[in-house]
DNA sequence: CTTGACCTTCCAGACGCTGGAAGCTTTAAA
DNA sequence: TTTAAAGCTTCCAGCGTCTGGAAGGTCAAG
C-alpha cells in the first residue's frame, strides 16, 4: 500500500511515517515508480508505534518494545519492567505539575486581579518577599 | 558583573544566559575587554527568568511577564489570568498523564512479567483484544 | 488534455537549550 | 617571570520529534 494507505490505517500522518523510515523504524519496499510499499506486518509496526508513542514512549523505547515484539524467544518480564519504568516516570511528572499548580494557585489567589498596577504574582517572580516554594 | 557572577545570582547555566542574549530577554552592556556586564537590574532579570521558567511559563510567556513586570501602569489582572491559564494548562496536562498511567497500569497488572514469551501488552499496543482506552 | 490528488526529495524551523572547538583575557601559583 | 588554569568570546552543530514548504514526478478522473 502507499503512504496514504499507511497513514490511514496506523493513524499517523505521512510525514511522519517518512521520519520512522528515515530513524530506521519501518522501511518499507519501493514500487517500480518510487513510491513506498507498506506490507501489512510494515502497518502493523506503524499502528504498534502510534498507539506506544501515544502513550508516552520515546522514540527509542519504541524501537526496543519493538525489538521485544519481533523477539519471538524475549520474556514478558523485560516489557513488563519497561512499562512499570514508564509509569515511574508518569507519576513523577505529575508530582511535579501538582507541585507547580500549588504554587501558581498561592500566587493567584494572593493577587487582586483589578487594574492596580502592584501584582503579588509578579513580586514574587522578581524575588521578593516568597510566598512559597 | 561578569556573566560568571551573573550565572551564580540567578541560578542559571552561562550558556543558557547567553542565550537569552541572543533572543532579547536581558541584553547586558560590555566591557573594554568584549565580556559581558551584567547591571544588578540585569540580574534580577534574570532571577525572574530562572524562577519564571522553573514555574512553567514558555519563554514567551517569560517575555510578557517580563514586559509586564516593566510596564509600571499594567493591571495585576493580566498577570493573573496569564497564571491561572498556566494553571489550567497543567491541569490538562495531569488529566492526561493519569490517563496513560491508567493505561499503563491496565497493562501491567495484565502481565504475568515471567519468562514466557508471550504478553499482553505486546499484544495491547499491536492492536490485539484492546484491554482498554 | 487538463486538473487535482498523491507521491517524491530536500531544506529549514520549531523549542530551549547544550556541547564542543578555537582562540581570547585575566588571575593565581611556582 | 613564566606558565598554567580558569573564565571569557564567537560560531557551529545537535538533542527529540516532528512539521511545513518548495519544487517536481506520477496517477486517476472527467
Amino acid at each position: 500500500m502507499n503512504i496514504g494507505k499507511a497513514a490511514e490505517i496506523s493513524g499517523l500522518p505521512p510525514k511522519t511515517i517518512r521520519y520512522y523510515e528515515e530513524i530506521g523504524l519501518v522501511v518499507p519496499d519501493r514500487s517500480e515508480n518510487g513510491y513506498r510499499d507498506y506490507s501489512d506486518v510494515d502497518g502493523h509496526r506503524l499502528k504498534f508505534l502510534q498507539r506506544s508513542r501515544s502513550l508516552g514512549f520515546s522514540i527509542e523505547e519504541c524501537r526496543m518494545l519493538l525489538s521485544l515484539y519481533d523477539d519471538k524467544h524475549r520474556a514478558s518480564g523485560d516489557v513488563k519492567s519497561l512499562a512499570q519504568q514508564k509509569i515511574d516516570e508518569i507519576e513523577e511528572k505529575i508530582a511535579q505539575l501538582n507541585g507547580l499548580k500549588t504554587t501558581l494557585g498561592n500566587l493567584v489567589r494572593c493577587c487582586h486581579g483589578d487594574h492596580r498596577p502592584d501584582c503579588p504574582i509578579l513580586d514574587d517572580l522578581a524575588g521578593k518577599e516568597p510566598l512559597n516554594s
